[in-house]
DNA sequence: GTTTGTGAAACGATTCACAGCT
DNA sequence: AGCTGTGAATCGTTTCACAAAC
């Protein structure tokens, strides 16, 4: 398949939500121009990234809500359930665990671990807590999707490496760090750092 | 000031990052073919970045890490210490709050609001939760300059609209809503929905 | 009459490549 | 000799504008 920026695909994952709003609301149809509305962007834009993958559209009539929602889970890969391993058990790791979005859209927490032995043991929205010297036995008992990196900067590249040896393809990374991984392997970083410094620079310059 | 793009000053963030690094291992000088090593981009890209804002380098020589952290802190408006506020006293606001980088970098919470009375009244890091029926009381006695929502999505486009009747000119968005607010306001919104969603579309296109 | 789908034009960001300074 | 700073060239994304479909 053709090369698809990023920024497009970001906004696929934007439509969708909104679709899925207006599927609530019982609306069944949509226009492009309505779409755009929406998320703050042009009908020409919503037009284009659709047109990437196909024409789902009727001419004067606008998109079928139902369709259009069906067709953008099935582009973004949303027809399958995605088996995660949460690496970390400090307040970020909690508070994503309980997350509701995560199952909602797909991602099933299936292990979360940590290597504070005051941590291990306990129970989590029913899972156990494991040490992370297990991570080799667990990932091969029951192989995950993306592992979900929450651990403190100093240990976030050790553990995504043992990650990717585990046949691992997709990082998603809270730690604040550039990792550096095979580039066959998705990864996306959170850095609430720099969320905070663009924000600091937008209110300095202006 | 010129415009500058948001991948610009990502970067000049992730730069900062990696000069504070250099700058603690005793590193003096740094070229910008190091810098872009370790930000996994190319030497033109950071000369370019930087020319925006004047030439900090020495030809031949390249760039004194202790000038450039300066500047780029100058730059980035890190000067100054700006005043938070922290509106959902939930699971992923208990991280944050709690969160060093934070204060690190000079953003100190100064207030944490929540609807839930069960929260209410409780101490978090030496702040009491208030009601965010204070909000308006509370943020006029002690202005902020930046609003973190870690609201349910349902009621953060109205908290948001409070924040910026207050004078909130940023805010932080974790709520997986889109934030229609006036267009002085800056807003940053963090959409773990989406992140995960880049995700599966990685995972299943390749 | 309305709205899509899409080439073409405009715009913006990145990379090239080299003159100029140290 | 080495490395910056920057116009010019390239590449990629967004917007325009209109013919085609309903």
């Amino acid at each position: 398949m053709r090369k698809i920026a990023e920024s497009t695909v970001r906004r696929l994952s934007l439509y969708l939500r909104f679709l899925e709003e207006f599927e609530e609301q019982g609306t069944e149809t949509v226009s492009s121009e309505a779409l755009a509305a929406r998320g703050g962007t042009t009908s020409a834009q919503v037009r284009k990234d659709l047109s990437f993958f196909g024409s789902f559209g009727k001419r004067g009539l606008g998109y079928s809500v139902g369709e259009l929602v069906q067709k953008l889970r099935e582009i973004l890969g949303l027809g399958r359930t995605y088996r995660v391993a949460m690496i970390g058990a400090g307040k970020i790791g909690s508070a994503l665990v309980q997350y509701r979005g995560f199952l909602q859209r797909g991602f099933e927490i299936v292990a979360i671990f940590d290597t504070d032995a005051s941590k291990v043991g306990r129970a989590w929205n029913g899972l156990t807590v494991r040490d992370i010297r297990e991570l080799e036995a667990e990932l091969r008992r029951q192989p995950v999707d993306i592992a979900v990196i929450v651990t403190p900067a100093e240990a976030a590249q050790a553990v995504a490496d043992r990650c990717v040896a585990l046949g691992v393809k997709a990082v998603l990374n809270f730690a604040p760090v550039q990792l550096a991984l095979p580039e066959d392997v998705v990864v996306k970083t959170v850095n609430l750092a720099l969320e905070l410094e663009t924000l600091s620079y937008a209110l300095t310059n202006r």
